[in-house]
DNA sequence: CCAACTGTATTATAAGTATTGATACACTTA
DNA sequence: TAAGTGTATCAATACTTATAATACAGTTGG
């Protein structure tokens, strides 16, 4: 379900937050479903318990689960977390595009390279 | 000329590095051009030297400049080095463009906000 | 009830990176 | 020759990440 990559520069527990937000995002983890449970998770990736909880602590402040004290994390409902990672992917969007233009890429060709390779299925 | 940002959570070695990628690849320095030396620099900016001298020391190898003991620093007639980043920066699109299929962003949607705001000028 | 799950909090430690600070040395140039 | 340049090195500090080891509280199925 959760693939780390250690190559990566960002940190472990970031990775983990990423990932399960497009889980929820594009739908694989329905509102209401079950997390993984924090030692549960540790144990399958192999890294310390600490880690998953400070990546679910992310989740849950971002809005993306609420936490049952004895039961688990879940996912939330919560809409406004979908539309404020939305509006940062399009802050996100606009900075390569100013990046490209200092790099000499033209409008044409970027829209060419994005039309080419925007396509659903090759996840 | 350079203005750095302590929000970023990139390293200031890296954000000085792709400042001066940027001045070079849209010719606001051009090649044989020289760049600050690493004490002005670092006084300018209120930094350690070695700070630009690691920054230096990247641009060099990444074949961005060319270091002349007692002189200075200028810039390379390099131009695999551009392409280099180009390769990086089309590289980038494509992981911006999988972000954006998993957060449910639709290729017209992309295509047009991209259309929108790729123009010349508002850099 | 209780064992075995859950989440949560705390403290300590180790490791890596970024940055600063202070030199020192070699080369170039006015 | 003085003042600029690049370059190399070492130490110290600060910050972040990740691990390790506990402890405590709530939930649940047998």
């Amino acid at each position: 379900m959760i693939i780390l990559d250690y190559q990566d520069r960002r940190p472990i527990y970031e990775q983990i937050v990423e990932k399960f937000q497009a889980l929820i995002l594009n739908g694989a983890l329905p509102p209401d479903s079950q997390l993984p449970s924090v030692r549960r998770l540790a144990m399958d990736l192999s890294i310390n318990p600490n880690t998953i909880q400070r990546a679910y602590a992310q989740l849950e402040q971002e809005g993306f689960v609420y936490p049952v004290k004895g039961r688990g994390n879940f996912v939330s409902h919560d809409m406004e977390a979908a539309s404020r990672k939305r509006e940062m992917f399009f802050q996100e969007l606009l900075d390569l595009i100013k990046k490209g233009r200092t790099y000499g890429v033209s409008r044409e060709e970027f829209l060419r390279f994005a039309d080419d390779h925007y396509r659903e299925g090759a996840i």
